[in-house]
DNA sequence: CCCATAACTGGGAGGTTTGTCAATTTTTAA
DNA sequence: TTAAAAATTGACAAACCTCCCAGTTATGGG
């Protein structure tokens, strides 16, 4: 396995235990992808990233310890990203259908990043909760704007992130197409109470690009200020 | 491990062999549940079944078969029994609501079957796409009443469903209570066009009760196909 | 450059898993 | 009743798993 994966890219300036480290966690991304978290040996990981077995236990106690480390690093890129992506971003059902598209291109982007993240979703509570938190603050701005005439509970937000791992798993499994995002985001405004034609027009709303690299660590602060080349 | 399960119960008049397969399905119900399809190992099935490991290899030629045995069993009888619920009932509205009302009814009546087709639902396409076609009928019969607005495709199907699935992990997991079944079911009215005064009236409607026995597999038409070997 | 220390290796202990099989018990039917 | 057929048992081979550890190699600060 080349030292291509996400982890390692963002760690290819680090250290030498970083990086193996890192190398540890992409073969691990792409085993967890394909077998889920049980399944996958850690034998089978330390193969893919062409070490011996004894060199996974240098770097994580067990494999408890590496499914927590590639779980929470997939989260937290994945929100990272997405939050980036919509800061200036202040109309409620621009967010919502923004956040459910984007999440979505940014997951086929990486597809083992993806399903890695729809197992994990469905086995880490506490991982899941913590991407819901974003949601729920997402829908309250809508009722406060005015634009959501649905009730805002538990259930709601739990059926329409639903929506976003179904269209997930589908995307994931080649069934349906790039349109998918947008048509799934129709019919969550549709749920939500914003009248059908609007939510049509928004969901179809075309997005700025999207920036492919994901860089899989937060990153340093800030840049140094260069003038543009 | 008493012989109380569903496909004990309906195997209890059949013969030694029939009783013997079913208290392996039975157990192994139980443990995919628990831990999933490819966790679960044929030793702890046996064992939970109470018999040596080598009578699993006279009833089922590998884990695999015992594994599609068991979900073709549980998605027959949740068809069927959904099915009965609503042979009756017309109107499309009525029907959409109550397929998901019922499903989680019935579901949470027997959790470990319930958590074995939430994982079955992920991983066999055709056992799902077979569900789905129920549900893509009572869309479409919507849509000729004038009932839904939305436009019906493979996405809404597919989102439809997820809905469900999700408020069967929700609930399987005790995140919510009863209530949620009529919850996501106005949510989803709302989502097809229903008008939302509608939606939640029709999603509350009280159901005639639930009958709490299930019989696990239907009258066999004919004997064994396959020669046992 | 030197060498303390960090990183890495690979064999192996001790456990589990799948699937087979000869021997034994139970069921069935004549 | 009895013998053939069916069901069941439990030991076992072979593969694979997790985790450990003594010995080896690579790294980088002084």
């Amino acid at each position: 396995m080349l030292a291509t994966g996400l982890f390692s890219n963002e760690a290819r300036n680090l250290g030498k235990s970083a990086r193996t480290r890192a190398k540890l966690m992409d073969a691990a991304v792409e085993l967890f992808a394909r077998d889920g978290f049980k399944a996958a040996s850690v034998n089978e990981i330390a193969k893919l990233a062409e070490m011996a077995n004894g060199t996974f236990y240098v770097h994580f106690r067990d494999k408890r310890e590496i499914v927590q480390a590639v779980t929470l690093g997939i989260a937290q890129e994945l929100a990272r990203q997405l939050d980036e992506a919509m800061v200036d971003v202040d109309d409620a059902v621009e967010r919502v259908s923004m956040a459910t598209r984007r999440f979505l291109d940014l997951a086929l982007t990486a597809p083992d990043w993806g399903r890695a993240f729809f197992r994990a979703a469905w086995a880490f509570r506490d991982l899941r909760e913590n991407m819901l938190s974003f949601l729920r603050a997402d829908l309250e701005r809508g009722r406060e704007q005015g634009a959501f005439t649905v009730e805002i509970d538990d259930v709601l937000i739990d059926t329409f992130a639903s929506m976003i791992m179904g269209a997930l798993f589908g995307r994931l499994a080649g069934d349906f197409g790039p349109e998918t995002g947008a048509r799934v985001a129709e019919l969550q405004l549709r749920m939500l109470g914003v009248p059908p034609q609007q939510a049509k027009a928004v969901a179809n709303r075309q997005l700025p690009e999207l920036r492919l690299t994901i860089t899989a660590l937060p990153k340093q602060p800030k840049p140094e200020l260069v003038p543009s080349r």
